[in-house]
DNA sequence: GTAGGGTTAG
């Protein structure tokens, strides 16, 4: 072309973007000024998408200046692609800014500032700019809002707004949407009801890489290893090509059901027949599945050899830990611990796992040695918790803490039934007890074991007004005797509080399910 | 010629 015009530019930045090579936009985009073209808004939408793709911030904050400047800060597909690239970025305060600076907004903007908000670990912002959106606009909401609003209640483990957002799923018909259907196989998961996943996956007429690989991961959380495996061939079978996330799912399923031998055989077939090489993540699951055997010198080897980017290393040594831990191998966890607090990460979760491994191993001195410098220097290691809701109500538990447990007996009694039945079906690993006494006398007692994961179940309510509860999760270890457990647990807390579950997914396509309101 | 959605290890 003698002489390309702006059209001309922004369709080869586009066509580049397209083809996935934003890089190559950017230097497009660079380039422009010495042939005196002036960007437009198109070309400003398809360079800051190039921004998203390569999450490079400073570039975006760049073109943005020059949004102002050129005056386009007004455009409503411009802001939208700001609000979306500054989220991608995980700068959710200028998404923010951005958004509210707009004086005029559509779905697309609304989904944008959602998502934003749900890939950055604030799905509850997520869901209130849900609502938001639902009473300020008149607009329905459509599937790309709806996949965030379900990501964002996956993200907090929340059921009852996961299946309110699935009967709004349901109404929109937007049921047979596969990226959709993977957001919610994976929220249900999240949420602690792999049966309902199961539905939802078993439903989807044609499943691609991405259902099939939430579903081996669904049934892997679940300590369904072989569940995951069966998916994992059927797929095979089926002609769909796993990617890399599959293989993370499948080797995670492998190291949670004492896998092993299947899951080194994984390991080795992933380059040789699907072409895939596994990276530092799939090493790491590979670390954790031969530490939880006990397998300790090997994954030490392992850990050793693999190069990573700082975070990736930090849940390689943070796997070892823990598995050096389990296992009474004091010299390794000293060692993991080390990598861990010289390179700033995870430091209060290092120091405790390393307190407690000297605990198991006798060193009780060590161990209290340890706590006291972590008293002295002030680090604290934010408790974990779980939570339970049924119905309206949200109860949370902390680990060992009884006192503030408005109904902490019963929770007491519920967990010794518990126990005794677990013992009667012949779960051999640790004993539910264990989490009343303190980290030196569970250290003392516990047995070490291949599936010995004990159910880390604490106790402390905390209750929201109405309705009776519960769903306990999160802390408890999924392992294949869990899942077992985990079923107990519905059975006894089914009796004793009565909870009745009435929102199967027939109820919202019939119309009895009055969650409609909820937003 | 332009903007938005799903799966990932301790």
């Amino acid at each position: 072309m003698p002489e390309p015009n702006v059209v001309s530019w922004t369709s080869l930045m586009a066509g580049y973007v397209d083809t996935g090579q934003p890089g190559m936009a950017l230097w497009l985009f660079g380039k422009m000024p010495e042939c005196s073209v002036i960007p437009n808004e198109f070309t400003f939408a398809t360079v800051i998408n190039a921004c998203s793709i390569l999450a490079h911030l400073r570039t975006g904050k760049e073109v943005h200046g020059l949004v102002e400047v050129l005056g386009f800060q007004s455009n409503l597909v411009v802001c939208s692609s700001l609000v979306d690239m500054y989220g991608k970025c995980n700068d959710v305060d200028n998404a923010q800014r951005v958004f509210d600076s707009m004086s005029c907004r559509n779905v697309v903007s609304w989904t944008s500032i959602v998502c934003a908000y749900a890939q950055n670990a604030q799905g509850q912002e997520a869901l209130q700019l849900f609502r938001e959106f639902i009473h300020l606009t008149s607009e329905r909401p459509n599937h790309f809002m709806l996949a965030s609003v379900v990501n964002a209640c996956a993200s907090l483990g929340r059921l009852a707004s996961g299946k309110v957002a699935h009967g709004s799923v349901i109404r929109g018909s937007h049921d047979s949407n596969d990226v959709i259907a993977s957001a919610l196989v994976d929220m249900y998961a999240k949420c602690g009801c792999v049966e309902y996943s199961d539905k939802v996956f078993r439903r989807i007429w044609n499943p691609t890489v991405i259902p099939y690989t939430s579903m081996i991961v669904a049934a892997a959380k679940y300590g369904l290893g072989r569940m995951s495996l069966q998916l994992f061939q059927e797929m095979i079978d089926r002609g769909i090509k796993p990617n890399d996330v599959t293989f993370v799912g499948v080797l995670h399923a492998c190291s949670h059901s004492g896998l092993v031998d299947e899951g080194l055989q994984h390991l080795e077939s992933m380059f040789e027949k699907h072409g895939i090489l596994p990276n530092a993540k799939h090493h790491t699951c590979v670390v954790d599945m031969l530490g939880r055997t006990g397998r300790l010198n090997e994954a030490y080897e392992l850990a050793k050899s693999i190069q990573a980017e700082p975070n990736q290393e930090a849940l390689l040594w943070g796997t070892l830990l823990s598995a050096s831990r389990l296992h009474g191998r004091v010299d390794i966890a000293v060692e993991a611990s080390r990598r861990l607090i010289d390179s700033n990460q995870q430091v209060a979760g290092a120091y405790v796992t390393l307190s407690n491994a000297y605990a198991l191993n006798g060193e009780w001195e060590n161990s209290h040695d340890l706590r006291s410098e972590m008293r002295r220097t002030g680090v604290q290691k934010e408790p974990g918790c779980s939570w339970v809701e049924v119905k309206d109500s949200t109860y949370v538990f902390y680990a060992g803490d009884v006192s503030s447990c408005a109904r902490g007996s019963e929770v007491v009694a519920l967990l010794r039934d518990l126990e005794g039945k677990m013992k009667q079906r012949g779960y051999v690993g640790g004993s539910l007890g264990l989490v009343f006494v303190d980290v030196e006398e569970e250290a003392k007692e516990e047995t070490v074991g291949l599936h010995s994961e004990r159910l880390a179940l604490g106790f402390a309510l905390i209750s929201i007004p109405k309705g009776v509860i519960i769903r306990i999760m999160k802390n408890l270890r999924m392992c294949r005797d869990c899942h077992e457990a985990f079923k107990l647990i519905s059975e006894i807390v089914e009796r004793e509080f009565v909870v009745r579950d009435v929102n199967r997914f027939h109820h919202f396509k019939s119309g009895s399910c009055t969650c409609t309101d909820f937003w």
